[in-house]
DNA sequence: ATTGGGACCTGCTCGC
DNA sequence: TGCGAGCAGGTCCCAA
């Protein structure tokens, strides 16, 4: 699924092109029944909403794309597990399993391509905005530091795995990057959060400064069936840069024991059971 | 309060 | 070759 690295990804190139571009139509098609208009907006407000705006900044908070125009709505956007936002000339063939397009002033269409649909897009005000505050902080912010880390980790009990999922304590990680973090720290994905010691935390910390930036450099993960693919239709490169996730049954890189899996509240996590304590 | 598990979705892979 | 079962997983929701 997109995870910070392929939304930040998706906002970059989507903010180059679009900035002060018109919204000249707004498409739903029939079956975009699977795309969760929250908030008490249908899909006709919606299109009402959007129609004739002109898009002045694309934001990314967590795993979420902000929009905000001319206006004082602000576009939200989770693209799920599978949901793509490409950016296609009108008169490009249609791309498959297309629930939504923007049509804009320049020619173009941002079309929003999501098979499993669980993808989300809904309209919030800047003052009111609820789910944001809900968000853990940025993990590449420069208020989150080692000390916020460390306080946050000692409040909860559950496995770190966890806690690195979860978007209230910190905004943006997904199941791939958590392996791969955790991999990198040395540590084991079901070790108590509270239980760190100083010391790896601080090795969890810099893991995930430098495994989110280095993804980010590399455009993102396109890995197992999720298919990430970004603005045009391309896939990312950090997946030949995977250390653990989805090796299941081959050497850890480091140490040479072989890689298991294993379920954790219904997602699987990889890690190496002799190096990850 | 915290934690865990199921539901939502459907394309794809695997085994018989 | 065909078909059904199972898998993938972010987030919401409910139960313990």
């Amino acid at each position: 699924m997109p995870e910070l690295p392929e939304v930040e990804t998706i906002r970059w190139e989507l903010g180059k092109k679009i900035l002060n571009k018109r919204i000249f139509r707004v498409e739903i098609f029939p079956d975009s029944r699977g795309i969760r208009f929250l908030g008490s907006y249908s899909p006709a407000d919606f299109q009402q909403k959007l129609t004739g705006r002109t898009i002045k900044d694309v934001r990314r908070r967590g795993k979420y794309l902000l929009f905000s125009f001319d206006s004082e709505s602000i576009l939200a956007i989770h693209l799920g597990m599978t949901g793509k936002l490409l950016y296609r000339p009108a008169d490009t063939p249609a791309d498959k399993f297309v629930r939504m397009k923007f049509v804009l002033s320049n020619g173009y269409e941002i079309r929003f391509a999501d098979p499993r649909k669980f993808g989300k897009m809904f309209i919030i005000s800047p003052t009111d905005d609820k789910l944001m505050e809900s968000l853990g902080p940025e993990p590449l912010s420069p208020s989150f530091t080692v000390d916020y880390l460390q306080k946050v980790l000692s409040r909860h009990r559950k496995k770190i795995k966890e806690v690195l999922l979860d978007q209230k304590i910190i905004a943006g990680i997904g199941n791939i990057y958590s392996d791969e973090i955790l991999f990198r720290a040395k540590i084991h994905p079901e070790r108590s959060a509270c239980s760190l010691l100083q010391e790896e935390i601080f090795l969890l910390f810099s893991a995930m400064q430098e495994i989110l930036r280095a993804a980010i450099v590399a455009r993102g993960t396109t890995a197992g069936d999720r298919q990430y693919l970004n603005t045009t239709g391309k896939p990312g490169k950090f997946q030949y840069r995977l250390q653990v996730y989805q090796r299941r049954g081959q050497e850890c890189l480091r140490c040479g024991r072989v890689i298991v899996s294993k379920k954790f509240g219904g997602r699987s996590g990889y890690f190496c059971p002799q190096c990850q304590v």
